[in-house]
DNA sequence: GATGGATTTGACCAAGCGGTCAATTCTCGT
DNA sequence: ACGAGAATTGACCGCTTGGTCAAATCCATC
């Protein structure tokens, strides 16, 4: 999640964490609003009421913060990921996974919208993770649901295409909130709404899904 | 689609729409690459193949380039739109509609980035649209749905999360496209592999809604 | 209270930005 | 062939950008 700090000092004084810390909520915030190239630094010292050179005492280059950024959002995506692990049963194991997906979505809207934006800048920075570990989390569980296919468990269908309706689905409640805002009378979902919302979105998964 | 062009001169000349062509063109790329503030005047022109002072003769500022960009993908949105109601009945009117926004997807991948990449920066520009033609268009087919819902034809279930599922599972394939690559080999998907997925799209939602 | 590294910060810089402008060239009706 | 408006473009401008730096301050240890 942290790269190396500046110089060395392997014990962390609990100041320096508290300053990081601040930067790196500032930068997710800036970054997630402007996307890389449109994001100042500036703009994350001023959010994070530090002058601007503060922060490259911290974090040498405006890369190196959005670096430090992405990695714990990737860290995050994985640990929503293993609830897909945590059951046998395809009902449980999709509706679980969809469950926490949404609930991702919904706790941390940030990191679900700096990651659709790296990807349409063409993914420069975490292309590496998608071929790497993505890739094989998703060949593993294309393997799960081939074999609850062979056993009836659920309908024939390319598992890949599914997973993809699932992480749009989800996803959208994240990168698309303004849109979502601007069709709910300009206030964002309720949490009544949105507890509707996500119901209904394991539900329809479901039923696509299941024979 | 375009607004007025610089001076006067009501009839304009073949050699001037095809150069507001190029320039149209190449800064939809760009605007889909690197979102609205990434994307350099100078980047543009030199993807034209134009001085860059030559896209402020026909374009006056960036914003005025983006603007006419912006227009013609509402209206392409509204024309995919209006194939949910040439048909009466769910199961038609939903698969032609998820059809041809997957196709459209697959036409205009461009246009469907600079939609995602504006509502993700706040969609200052398009939040009239969508706070208007947008929430009509959802509001009159949510009513629609609601008369198959009480008809019997389709279940019970909030329409504007079934359209949210749609517009995002069918917009992933052009917005997540390079994680699709990643995903895929790096290579794009097939026209075989697309239409599978564009087959189990209208097949996953249509079962997802369906008694 | 002296020492030395950790931290803070205003001032600064080269590069890149959107946009302007005047000088030039092109085009076409007469 | 010539005049006038349309189109072209190199040079330029003020401003913002990411990043640097040296001087100042803080603070734990002796």
């Amino acid at each position: 999640m942290t790269l190396t700090p500046p110089p060395q000092r392997p014990a962390r004084s609990a100041g320096r964490e508290l300053k990081e810390k601040g930067l790196f909520e500032a930068a997710r915030s800036v970054f997630a609003e402007e996307g890389f190239k449109g994001a100042t630094t500036a703009e994350i010292a001023r959010r994070a009421g530090v002058p601007k050179a503060n922060l490259h005492y911290y974090f040498p280059t405006k890369e190196a913060l959005y670096r430090a950024v992405t990695e714990e959002i990737l860290s995050d995506w994985l640990a929503a990921a293993s609830s897909f692990d945590e059951n046998d049963d395809p009902k449980q194991a999709i509706s679980t996974y969809v469950a926490a997906k949404m609930d991702l979505a919904r706790a941390d809207p940030l990191g679900s919208r700096i990651w659709a934006s790296e990807i349409l800048r063409g993914a420069p920075v975490i292309k590496d993770f998608l071929e790497t570990t993505l890739a094989e989390w998703l060949a593993s569980r294309e393997a799960i649901m081939r074999r609850w296919i062979a056993a009836g468990k659920i309908r024939s269908l390319e598992p890949r295409y599914f997973f993809y309706m699932i992480w749009a689905t989800t996803q959208h409640y994240a990168d698309f909130e303004d849109q979502i805002k601007a069709l709910n009378g300009g206030a964002p979902l309720s949490d009544e709404q949105f507890q509707k919302a996500k119901a209904q979105a394991i539900d329809a998964i479901l039923n696509g899904v299941m024979p």
